[in-house]
DNA sequence: TTAGTTTGTGTTATTTTGACACAAAGGTAA
DNA sequence: TTACCTTTGTGTCAAAATAACACAAACTAA
């Protein structure tokens, strides 16, 4: 195409929508911005995207050399590119989400905000940009990817307990779930049933833990949960 | 950020998965390329996002200046990003698919293209790029989405009959639907009870027809068919 | 007219779901 | 240890959804 090169580009950012679960309730990670625009206030964390990387090379590098976040679920979630949502001009955002287990990891500022924090998912600040819009796509698609796919288990320890797997899903879904109909869905669920998953007893926790193979994660299954 | 203006952006294009619905198959509009990379290959109708312009205004300007195709369902699909996947240097592709009633358009071969034409679904030629992978995505959507969104309604005409919607579905799912189950389904959805959608008789044409109001678009309904 | 096809309505067995009873197991405090 | 409470596992059952199919009415084509 002749046209290859007369375009001039938009800028080309990724913003992350990082969930963290803690203490029965469902978190994200925030950044206090320390440069203009919107100096002081709350962002997601995210940066623009260099000729030679990918968007999740992108998304790896900002979590982990600025947030010390490794090996994390990472899902593409949707293109922002309204034309002013960034004062600065042009700046697409390609938006994924993640999730992780906070436990196992320390979150700290790097140079580019003033503070790193969780924020409930029912207790968040204003957000700057277009961020605000970004956080309930995230939203959105966890509630209606967790009824057909095992995100839970990235939120969680690799063992964990089924009234905790029930106590996620309740509080993701923002609904109560009959705990005994919930544990017979989980465990008729294809992915537990066609890899036999283990359930084990360990010392000094509840004896009902689930040992969660990584791998099985690829296996669909459908809870089919009534909203409230 | 200081770094706004330091990076050199890849390009930014947008390709469509546009897919129509003639003789109870299911097509998808290709062009053949007339300039290098891929000359005379086929590939899937896109272009440049200019700065100005946002993702749908590129998608519509495209559909309707070089194939004078214009009113369409547009749905972003995905962004891709693979590093080599244009041989010209780095481009991102934020695809998008479209529903269109052929019946309602002449497609004309722009400038752009050697040719354009519908290729049914089950018989696509070698596609440049990564487009193949761009359409499988869409193809997967379409089917997902069918079955909770009225999606099959911009496929057909204005008005259109309960078999004519049966075929439709039977096609995209590419699996038997019984033929009553599927007709009460449609007939209990919420967008029909809902909002009165009427049946009539039209003269020359079999009497049960639909009348299809657009703005019954917006409201979800769930069908559950059992893929064979 | 007749034969064949398409379409609308009804029936039924099976499966899935939601709600809940109750017992077993584990924890805690005396 | 016992008594009591909490947590967890299994079973039951009625209601709802689903899939399969019978049959009659309406239409088409000859």
């Amino acid at each position: 195409m002749s046209a290859f090169h007369t375009y001039k580009n938009p800028s080309l950012a990724v913003d992350m929508v990082v969930f963290g679960y803690q203490d029965n309730k469902l978190s994200v990670l925030l950044l206090n911005r320390n440069e203009e625009p919107f100096k002081n206030e709350w962002t997601l964390p995210g940066g623009f995207v260099r000729m030679e990387d990918t968007f999740e090379e992108t998304c790896t590098n900002i979590l982990s050399k600025k947030l010390g976040l490794t090996k994390l679920y990472l899902e593409q979630l949707y293109s922002f590119d309204e034309t002013d949502r960034d004062p600065r001009g042009r700046v697409i955002s390609v938006a994924y989400y993640s999730l992780i287990n906070p436990a196992k990891f320390k979150i700290v500022a790097g140079s580019m905000a003033n503070d790193v924090k969780w924020f409930e998912v029912k207790k968040m600040p204003k957000l700057a940009f277009d961020h605000k819009k970004i956080f309930a796509a995230a939203i959105k698609r966890l509630q209606s990817k967790i009824l057909y796919f095992p995100l839970g288990f990235e939120l969680l320890d690799d063992l964990f307990t089924m009234s905790e797997l029930h106590q996620l899903y309740e509080c993701i879904l923002d609904t109560e779930i009959d705990r005994r109909n919930f544990s017979r869905k989980i465990l008729d669920a294809d992915f537990i049933i066609n890899t036999g998953i283990k359930r084990e007893g360990v010392k000094n926790r509840q004896p009902d833990l689930f040992k969660f193979n990584k791998k099985l994660k690829q296996n669909n299954f459908h809870l089919n949960i009534q909203q409230q």
